[in-house]
DNA sequence: AAGTCATGTGACTAGAAGGTCACATTATAA
DNA sequence: TTATAATGTGACCTTCTAGTCACATGACTT
C-alpha cells in the first residue's frame, strides 16, 4: 500500500499519478509497464515515486484496491431491478452492470482485467486474494439457487463455479479484445450489436447450466459405465 | 522464417535450438521471452543465432509453423470416430483431439497459445493469418450445420462463429492456466475429473447453441420492441 | 599449400529497466 | 531567526535487453 507520504498530497496530484499509472497498466501490462514512464509523464521525479511507493507491484496493488472500492461504490448505487429475482437474472444483471462500469472506468476496469487474467498466473501469490473472493461470491450464488430449487440438487458446486468463472472470464476476456481496438469504449459497449453478442454469451451459459444439469450427470455416468 | 545456415544445421542441433525456444515461449511469453537466455540454454553464441534468424520474432514465426505442420500430421493420423457425423459431435471431437496434441507436445502447444491469446493482441498484425484461418474454418462447419439441418436457417452466421471462437478460447486459456500448475500435463488432461470438466464446459456451449437460435433470436427482437 | 567461403564467436553498442542515495528544497515549530 | 523534520530531486547503480561486427575457425577446392 502506498506510504503515508502519497496520503499526505494534495489530492490532485495524487490523481494525476494514479491516472497516469492506471493508463500505463492498462496500455502495457504489468510486467512491461514502465516506472520510468509513469514517472516522466506524471511530472515527478523517480526519488519520489519511491518515496510514494515500496515498488511497481505496490502502485498496482493501490489500482486493485482503488477498482474494489469504485465498483462497490458503483453497485450500491444502481439496486438490482427486483428483490427476489431469478439466480441467473442476477447473474445476468450482475455481468451487465459490471460492464457498465468498465464503460465509465474503462482503462482502470482495462488496467486490472489485463493484469489479473492474463499476466495474473505469474503474480498469482499476489493476486489471488482478489479472485478467490469472486470465487466465493459465484460458489454461494449457485448454492443459493440449488436451495431455491433454480439449479438441479445434484449439481456439482465446484464444477459449476469453474464453469461459471470461466465464461465470465471469456466475457470479460471478449470485451477486453474488442474494446482495445475501439476508441470510444462506451459507445461501443452501448452499441445494440455489442448488447446483442454479449447477451448471446450469457444466454449460452444460462441456458446451458440452468437445464442440463441432471442430464450432463446422467450422460456422464453413462460414459462411465462404458 | 530461418536463413538457410539453420536449416543446413544438424538436425539434433536444430532441435536442441527449437526446445530451447519453445520452454522460453512457453514460459515467459513473447515480450519477455529473451534471446540471451535461449542462447545460453542452447549453448550457441550470440552471433550464430542471428545467422539462424532474423529476430526474435523470425524464431517465433517458426515455431508457428512447426506447431501447424505437427498438429496437421496429428489430425490426419486421428480419424473421425464416424465419416458423416453430427456438427456438434465433429467440433467435440476436434477439441478432444486438439488436447490431446497439447499432451503430446505440451511445451510448444503452450507457447503458441499464450502467445497467441495473450500476447497476440499487440502483435495481431503478425499472428492474425494464424487466427482468420480458424475463424473461417468455424464459418465453414457452421455454414455446413445449417445445411444440415443441425442449427437454425436464422441463425447469424458470424454470431454463432464469435461464441465457438470465444468458447473455444476459453477452454484453451482454462486448460493453459490449470495445466502450468502441474507438472504432469499428460496425466492430469487424462484424469476423470478433468475430462469432465472439459466435457461439462463443452456441452454447456453446444445445448446452448443448438436448441437455443430460434428462442434467442425471438427472445430479442422482444426485447427490441420493448 | 594457398585460397575461398561458410560458419562460429563473444566483446561490444545503445538503450531501457527497477531501484538507490547524497544532497537540495520547503514547511513547520520554537 | 534558527532548528528540525518532511519532501523533492536527478545523477547514478546494476542488470537486463535486442542486436552488431570485426575477427577466428574450419572445411572444401584448386
Amino acid at each position: 500500500m502506498p506510504k503515508q507520504t502519497f496520503l499526505n498530497l494534495p489530492e490532485e496530484k495524487q490523481n494525476t499519478i494514479i491516472d497516469v499509472a492506471i493508463n500505463e497498466f492498462a496500455e502495457y501490462g504489468f510486467e512491461s509497464a514502465s516506472t520510468n514512464r509513469i514517472v516522466e509523464k506524471s511530472g515527478i521525479s523517480k526519488g519520489s515515486f519511491y518515496q510514494y511507493f515500496e515498488d511497481k507491484l505496490d502502485v498496482f496493488m493501490h489500482l486493485i484496491d482503488l477498482f474494489g472500492k469504485e465498483k462497490t461504490e458503483f453497485f450500491a448505487d444502481k439496486h438490482p431491478p427486483s428483490a427476489n429475482m431469478d439466480t441467473f437474472t442476477y447473474f445476468h444483471w450482475m455481468i451487465k452492470t459490471g460492464m457498465e462500469f468498465e464503460s465509465v472506468h474503462p482503462h482502470l476496469a482495462q488496467a486490472i482485467t489485463r493484469v489479473l487474467l492474463r499476466d495474473g498466473m505469474y503474480y498469482g501469490k499476489y493476486f489471488i486474494e482478489e479472485r478467490k473472493k469472486t470465487t466465493l461470491a459465484l460458489k454461494m450464488m449457485i448454492e443459493q439457487a440449488i436451495e431455491r430449487g433454480e439449479v438441479d440438487p445434484s449439481v456439482e458446486v465446484d464444477l459449476a463455479v469453474m464453469v461459471m468463472e470461466t465464461w465470465s472470464n471469456a466475457i470479460s476476456t471478449y470485451v477486453l479484445n474488442e474494446s482495445m481496438q475501439e476508441e470510444d469504449f462506451m459507445t461501443w459497449l452501448r452499441l445494440p450489436k455489442t448488447q446483442e453478442r454479449i447477451d448471446k454469451l450469457l444466454y449460452v451459459m444460462e441456458y446451458g447450466l440452468r437445464n442440463t444439469e441432471s442430464q450432463f450427470i446422467a450422460d456422464a455416468e453413462i460414459e462411465e459405465k462404458k
